[in-house]
DNA sequence: TTGTATGCGTTATCAG
DNA sequence: CTGATAACGCATACAA
């Protein structure tokens, strides 16, 4: 635990005995310099274990090689695959990854995006907390010149880059599923109304009613605020209702984990009584004795890897990002 | 989207004809400057919309208000939790949190090093991954004045700061919890040989053993890679044991998934033929059908808590500090 | 091939 | 109370 500072540019070149901008450019295997020079100056270099002072670099070349990424929780294991490959991509381009979760608060989300900006980050992927108002993230996020890419949860906006997936796709399948099997009453167990990625399960839900002729009725569809008390709630509303659906779409796995426990406590045998099919897709249910019906998978490394590309596309000015780029991805129904 | 390059505080000096150190101070709120014009260079800063250039400030103050976490990955609970955490004291303290997953793969741990350090965090906040011998990972961080704390996987050295969880309390309380059900062949299906983790559940499981007056039995430890093959090896192997054991103490809870799962494939029936506690206490337990037994609790918001409150402590130069820190937290078992 | 000079944006020191 | 100047560490245009 010396108390050294940290070796420089000019102390490398001093004890060499030749000039800063030669030192500067032999680290750099600029090709101009000797190549004995550029030994001589490596060498000594690794001896006095110099380390270039980023800090300066990154103000000097107006970059500093970090991405800021913005999500809602890194607990939910939809975001943390995600992570995960955006900071491999970020690896690979040599880039460092900053963390923000915005745990669904907006405000939270404004000071994340304001910190991101005073550290000059290079770029910025977002997926919008749940209850995010686009209208005050997005006047702050346009009035600055980093890149930003949206994904999963993405503004409904033109003129920016988003990467998500189409819900409806996997709601068709879902719903098509149910009804090969003979269901009719076919349930939505829905996240709060406010939130775009509900009023797309919404439409997703209608559209794929219609198609097998099964008339929509309003009570089917309940919303939860996708805590464990809304969404026992909501389960409670349709269990008492007349006409008791057979089956259920529901907002994730998460909100189907609380309503599969909450139906067995109303003595609803699951997939006897009830059935179920949720958004997410998440590797718990391969554990469960008895797991929901199916699962809609979102591909979070694949939207992530798209996202990060494109990020990074940007950062490099690469020509095809000057217009916004919408990469949407398709949902699939996994069955259990 | 406008190509405006962000304004300085030169450029509103020049705007208000004043110099370049009065607009700064006027900034800060230095006392010395005149209350009218501080006003004004505020109210200048405002319309051009000034950003302070936090790569010059940090630069210059060889600061930069941002701190770097390795951990082995953020899919487990227990790191989403810790980082949760870690991100939340950040915040208060103004920093900001750069991450870095290991994935357990000791090389991958370095490069984070090696990364952290040119962008010159302040701090660094490590759990070790699974399969780092500590004596590389350990030397690249001594070369350095960054100061760290380690917290969960720490490594076996005096002098460095070190926040954990003991396990031989948890493993106690199981063993006793099994003793008193009348259990005498218990099991360890522990993690690497290599891993320091590993190696305190095997002396806490023979303390413990030893405790209760059972004798102890080579057969009854069996070591997994961790990986879902290994687990299932590792089960199988116990149970082709002539003197099967009835009660398993895991590595940890995503093990355990494993051997419930295979032993059910065995027909083994979970608490009645055979009984399990693992270390994490995982949230999944909750909504499965049949949980096992128990599971022993870690900690992790405490621990990434006193952690980083610790690296902080060491950033601000708190005296207590100069003498390395080593808080442990007990474990305990938790009853399904 | 190498050296010299300059500037990135900010703040601290010293003068006025 | 305010202004001029230097300095942080590095990269680069220009000179030699």
């Amino acid at each position: 635990m010396a108390g050294n500072k940290p070796t420089t540019i000019k102390e490398i070149a001093r004890k060499l005995k030749i000039s800063p901008s030669t030192v500067s450019r032999a680290l750099n295997d600029h090709p101009s310099i000797g190549l004995v020079t550029t030994m001589r100056v490596k060498k000594m270099a690794e001896e006095m274990s110099y380390e270039p002072n980023q800090t300066a670099i990154f103000f000097k070349q107006r970059k500093t090689f970090t991405i800021g990424v913005i999500l809602s929780k890194l607990s939910e294991p939809f975001f943390s695959e995600a992570i995960s490959v955006i900071e491999h991509v970020a690896e690979e381009k040599k880039y460092t990854v900053l963390l923000g979760q915005s745990l669904d608060d907006e405000q939270r989300e404004l000071n994340i995006v304001q910190t991101f900006k005073k550290h000059r980050v290079d770029g910025i992927l977002v997926s919008l907390g749940k209850n995010t108002g686009d209208t005050d993230f997005m006047s702050v996020l346009a009035k600055t010149e980093i890149p930003v890419v949206f994904f999963d949860c993405v503004p409904d906006l033109p003129n920016v880059h988003k990467v998500y997936c189409d819900l409806s796709s996997g709601m068709e399948e879902a719903i098509s599923a149910f009804f090969e099997r003979g269901h009719h009453k076919i349930a939505l167990i829905n996240g709060p109304e406010s939130l775009l990625a509900s009023k797309d399960r919404t439409v997703a839900y209608k559209e794929a009613l219609a198609k097998y002729n099964i008339p929509f009725d309003s009570n089917y569809i309940v919303n939860t605020d996708l805590t464990e008390q809304g969404n026992e709630d909501a389960m409670e509303k349709l269990c008492s209702l007349a006409d008791r659906p057979s089956a259920v779409v529901s907002f994730n796995d998460f909100v189907t984990l609380d309503l599969i426990r909450y139906a067995k406590l109303r003595g609803i045998v699951l997939n006897q009584d009830m059935y179920f099919i949720s958004y997410a897709n998440y590797p718990l249910w391969k554990y469960m004795d008895n797991p929901p019906m199916g699962s809609i998978e979102q591909y979070p490394e694949q939207q992530a890897q798209r996202a990060a590309e494109i990020l990074f596309d940007c950062i490099d000015k690469k020509e095809y990002v000057e217009t916004p780029q919408e990469v949407v991805f398709p949902s699939k129904l996994v069955l259990k």
